[in-house]
DNA sequence: CGCGATCGTTTACGTGCGTAATCGTTGAAG
DNA sequence: CTTCAACGATTACGCACGTAAACGATCGCG
């Protein structure tokens, strides 16, 4: 019976970056990264893992007497789904739009330019 | 004293989608095509309309009885504001790694490419 | 064997949001 | 003038979220 795959909070998406970054992880852990990163105070941390627990975005395995997390949904779905949802928002669903809009607004320097260059290449070549 | 410039919600952002279209508009009409496109009732594009004023994100002029809503912050800067938000969540800033991973995704179809190169090319020449 | 430290669970509380009903004002029609 | 309809303003309410404190179980140490 697991629930649908609910909607991650920004303070939960927080939470899933730590375990994506490294999993299993115990509480503690957790606590210690989100506490110098976000200076969330103990309490703020176990409140989000049950959260995410309930929307079974993480599982919790008992490691002895405390218990290990790691994520259930992968990160590579949660960014799809995030940014997916950005570009049908504001840009149509397309992708050129936004990068169009960026380099309006001069957010593209010369490495963005040439990273870009680069990836299209390869996709050239794949295809 | 115009207040420092709020955050603006999902729904609240289907306001101002409809005045960017086209304004300034009188209640009645973007009621009429908020009722059609997301089928709210007239309270709720009410309340949404003076909290976008409370945000100082529109204006209302009056004229004659009734009040002709424009927006006061421009279309550009919500979407800059939205996806610089998502890049530097999601991406690390860079727009790079967001179209990597489209591309990973299989998410640029041959248009897409070809429209993103057109992009490189002109921002090429202009520089 | 009891006690305290350590975890996880429960409860709390203010705020913003989505959604809407109700209130109050005011111009227009009779 | 009086009354009605139209419009904006005020109030409402439940839920999610950010943030956290309080509570309860449990394991290891003395």
């Amino acid at each position: 019976m697991d629930t649908p795959p609910q909607r991650i909070s920004a303070a939960e998406s927080e939470v899933m970056k730590v375990l994506w970054a490294d999993s299993p992880k115990a509480a503690e852990d957790i606590l210690a990264i989100l506490a110098k990163d976000q200076g969330w105070a103990e309490g703020t941390v176990k409140t989000l893992l049950n959260r995410l627990l309930k929307k079974n975005a993480i599982a919790a395995d008992k490691d002895g007497r405390r218990f290990l997390y790691r994520p259930l949904i992968g990160r590579e779905d949660y960014v799809d789904s995030e940014s997916q949802g950005l570009l049908d928002r504001l840009f149509d669903g397309r992708l050129a739009p936004l990068v169009s809009h960026f380099s309006k607004r001069e957010k593209l320097n010369p490495e963005d330019v040439a990273e870009l260059r680069r990836l299209l290449e390869k996709i050239d070549d794949d295809q």
